[in-house]
DNA sequence: CTCAGTGCAAAGGATTTGCATGCCG
DNA sequence: CGGCATGCAAATCCTTTGCACTGAG
């Protein structure tokens, strides 16, 4: 599994005319142990030898690269993951109050009937679909324990 | 129709502790016309006499209030747009390039499969949904005749 | 050797905030 | 009058960038 992830990041690295090195392995590394959406400062903390600039220069690269997705949610802090080509298509859950991400999978049904409603509608408004996000936004476990 | 939006947006405002100033009046206008989800770099420019300032601090008071709601796309500038309580449930077509948001509904039975499907997906997580948000990302025809 | 990658510190830039003044209720 | 609202300018703070150094190929 992780080998096989280590080939496609290398691959997709070079082949957008990058290295894999060691940092970048970790970043990686990182997002995979993580198993959901994590911020950088998270990063930096569970690997504090790492340079802020650094992580957020290799990224970007990484994203360019197609082997990790940013997510934006309106929260402080930018999310990273692995990209879907390297995981699978998956939505997000937002927790409103405290930011955190985290991924779910609809059902296939669902998610098809999107697929295929979803290109005609960008279609009709002369626009090329690329992807879709789907995120639900709430209160986590943790905040409606912990309350206001 | 328009008496009736402003009737809605005093109320909530009120409901809030907060005044229907003229500088509030003045932004659901520009939100209304608009049609569309804008920046505040637009509402700025088509309103030149308001303060850029006060238009963010109102903004969030009317977001608050629920009267606005405030779209975050990855862009550079957030966008604004009424609330649904005061339009109608929908989506958004966000073109990569230029980063324009523009409004999409989706067929109703498609919308009904995801109220159907979400609460429970969230529930099953510990999850309190409030709603939901679906985007669809590519290209919008300026962008993709303009090319490149 | 060459050039991408790294780290530190400084710069950027959308958004927020402090504070004095204006104005609605 | 009292307190919210406004404007200007300054401060915030996540993120990006400049620059000199290091290391892989």
């Amino acid at each position: 599994m992780t080998a096989d992830l280590d080939a496609q990041v290398a691959a997709r690295l070079q082949a957008a005319g990058h290295r894999f090195s060691s940092s970048r392995r970790e970043l990686v590394e990182v997002l995979r142990q993580a198993g959901q959406p994590i911020r950088i400062v998270d990063v930096l903390d569970s690997r504090p030898h790492l340079a802020q600039s650094s992580v957020y220069r290799n990224l970007a690269v990484l994203e360019a690269a197609g082997v990790v997705r940013r997510i934006v949610t309106g929260d402080d802090y930018a999310h990273f993951e692995l990209a879907e080509a390297l995981t699978e298509h998956h939505h997000h859950l937002i927790c409103a109050q405290c930011g955190t991400v985290s991924d779910v999978t609809l059902p296939a049904e669902v998610e098809h009937r999107l697929d295929a409603a979803l290109p005609e509608l960008a279609a009709a408004r002369g626009f090329v679909l690329d992807h879709h996000r789907l995120d639900l936004i709430g209160r986590c476990e943790r905040c409606t324990t912990t309350d206001r």
